[in-house]
This record gives structure tokens, C-alpha cells and sequence, in this order.
DNA sequence: AAAAGTACCTGCGCGC
DNA sequence: TGCGCGCAGGTACTTT
């Protein structure tokens, strides 16, 4: 489950599962999905068994999980990963790759799986580093967050849901950028937590057509496009996030409902909500891009 | 230095 | 039915 509003769904379903769990075992299945963890897989099973999760914290797509005041379970769902959480008695889950054996403090064991198909994603253990702005590292509502972040994610910028998150600054940053709005959007050096789906929404919504160079773009449109993503991205959240299929569940196997509001991501052929004309999908560096050419003309 | 291209994976649906 | 191709929510590394 890709995107911010998707991790963000992992995230606070996390939260409400492990926070006071503790690790009795760890089960690698396929340690490919170590591959961001160079020391392996015992060492792995060593960092975690007996720690206890205090809190689950997310910035942009990647979430973590501190486990020592420098030390943290940290983990990236690439383009197919989830985490499910299940009871130890539940039936297997396929390309289930990790199983974190977790007892809670009412005693009750459960169990975290990571799953994913592609294996872009990982889990690590990683080092806490302090973070360039000195404020907190991300993300968590439900308990308070160090100002350290996971040293892999420590150039990952502020996301739209950050209370830090600076607007004038990104917009500033945006209007420096040459090359085409849509790679800028989603660049995460520069706002973090937007993918494919939520970059066309938003430049949908926002009727900018993804090919326009960032710089061709005034400041007021830059400034609106990144207040609409970030309506997009709460709305998708409020939502439990986008599911198209079996692959994309919060951890009780769930789908979320925003594919119901796309405009434009997915609807190649259907008629844009706003002008009625077909929405079309390019190819587009080395993926898709999903507009409607008669609302999102490019400019210059 | 910034921007653009490629590698990393599995599995599905499509046309032939 | 089988096979090759294009496609899929992302990131890190390499090249220009």
C-alpha cells in the first residue's frame, strides 16, 4: 500500500496493535526483504527479539518503529508491500516474507507480517539520527516523537500531514525546479509522500498538465497545486486510502474507498467529472501519467 | 550539480 | 493453451 494515505493507514493500524507488544521471534521467510539491512538475518532476528514498540512513526511513505532512544524497526512498502496484523492461529498469508511474533502486554500473542509481492519494499533495523531541522522525525498523533529520524530516511522531506511541513518553503523550492511539474511533485527531497496516483489527482484537480516545467508555473498556481495535494492526501486518508485490487489492505485486510473518488489516475477512456471530454493516459517516464487533455493544458 | 535514465522484482491481463 | 509483451502504488544508483 504505496502512497502516504496508504502507509498512513498501516501506520495508525499499527499504532493500535503494537504499541507495548514485545518481540518473542522473528521469522525471515525471504530475506531479500532485508535487502536495505547489509548485516543480515540473524543479526536482524538478534536487534529485535525481547525490544517493545513504543510508538509508530511515519514521514512521507517510509514508517518506523523505535525500539531503543537511537536504535528503530524501520520499513518501506515500495510499490507491493503491507504489514497484516494477525492472530498466531490465523492461516498463512501468501508472499508473506517477515513474521514478527509479537505478545501484547495483555499477553495475547499475535503476529506482524510483512508481505510483498515485488520485494521493492524492506524492513532494517537502523540508527535514529537527529533530524536537519531539529524537530520531530514525522508523524504520530498517539504518542510523542524524538527529533531523530531513521538515517535512510534522513533526506526525505516533510510531508503535507506534518505539523512542520513549511508551504512558502516548497513552493519556493518548486519554482526553482527545471524539469516537468509532475517529476517535481514527485521528487521526495522536496515534498515527501506523493505517488503516482496522488500526483495525478492532484495536478487533475488542479489543472496543470504534467509535462509543464515547475518553473513555467507561477508561485500562486505552485502554492495552489500543493494546498490541493495536500486535500487530496487527507481526504485519501480519511478514506483508509486507495485499493484496486487483493494487494492493497490496512493491517486487518481491509481496502480502502478513495478509488471511488478518482477524477483522472486509472480512468483512461471515462469522462473527466469536470468537463465531460475522455481522460487519456501517456507514457510517461517509464510509467503512466493520467490527465484530461481539455481541463490540464500545458503551458508554454 | 541537477536532471534523466535504468535496475531491482513478481504476477496479471492482453493479443497473437 | 501457451508465450511474449506491457503494465503495476517506488526508490536508489548510474549516467549525462
Amino acid at each position: 500500500m504505496p502512497e502516504l494515505p496508504e502507509v498512513e493507514t498501516v501506520r495508525a493500524g499499527l499504532a493500535q496493535h503494537v504499541i507495548g507488544a514485545r518481540v518473542e521471534d522473528v521469522e525471515i521467510l525471504d530475506s531479500r526483504s532485508l535487502k536495505r539491512y547489509p548485516p543480515g538475518p540473524a543479526a536482524f532476528t538478534a536487534e529485535l527479539i525481547g525490544k517493545t514498540f513504543q510508538s509508530v512513526v511515519r514521514r512521507g511513505k517510509f514508517f518506523w518503529l523505535p525500539i531503543a532512544d537511537d536504535l528503530a524497526l524501520s520499513g518501506h512498502l515500495g510499490m507491493s508491500g503491507q504489514v497484516l496484523i494477525r492472530s498466531a492461529a490465523a492461516p498463512a498469508d501468501g508472499q508473506t516474507r517477515i513474521v514478527l511474533h509479537l505478545k501484547k502486554p495483555s499477553g495475547e500473542p499475535i503476529e506482524f507480517r510483512f508481505i510483498d509481492q515485488r520485494i521493492f519494499g524492506s524492513l532494517a533495523v537502523v540508527d535514529l539520527v537527529p533530524t536537519s531541522d531539529g524537530g520531530p522525525g514525522g508523524y504520530s498523533p498517539e504518542a510523542s516523537v524524538s527529533n531523530t529520524i531513521p538515517a535512510e530516511a534522513a533526506h526525505i522531506a516533510r510531508d503535507p500531514l506534518d505539523p512542520m511541513f513549511n508551504l512558502k518553503s516548497v513552493v519556493e523550492r518548486l519554482s526553482s525546479k527545471n524539469t516537468e511539474i509532475k517529476r517535481a511533485v514527485l521528487d521526495q527531497n522536496l515534498i515527501s509522500g506523493i505517488g503516482n496516483i496522488y500526483a495525478d489527482e492532484s495536478l487533475w484537480r488542479s489543472r496543470v498538465h504534467y509535462a509543464t516545467r515547475a518553473s513555467d508555473l507561477s508561485k500562486r498556481k505552485l502554492r495552489e497545486l500543493v494546498e490541493v495535494a495536500t486535500e487530496v492526501l487527507q481526504e485519501a486518508v480519511e478514506q483508509g486510502g486507495t485499493s484496486f485490487d487483493e494487494q492493497y489492505k490496512n493491517v486487518n485486510g481491509e481496502s480502502g474507498y478513495f478509488v471511488q473518488e478518482l477524477a483522472a489516475y486509472g480512468q483512461t477512456g471515462k469522462p473527466c467529472p469536470r468537463c465531460g471530454g475522455p481522460i487519456r493516459r501517456d507514457s510517461w517516464a517509464n510509467r503512466g501519467s493520467h490527465f484530461c487533455p481539455r481541463c490540464q493544458r500545458k503551458k508554454s
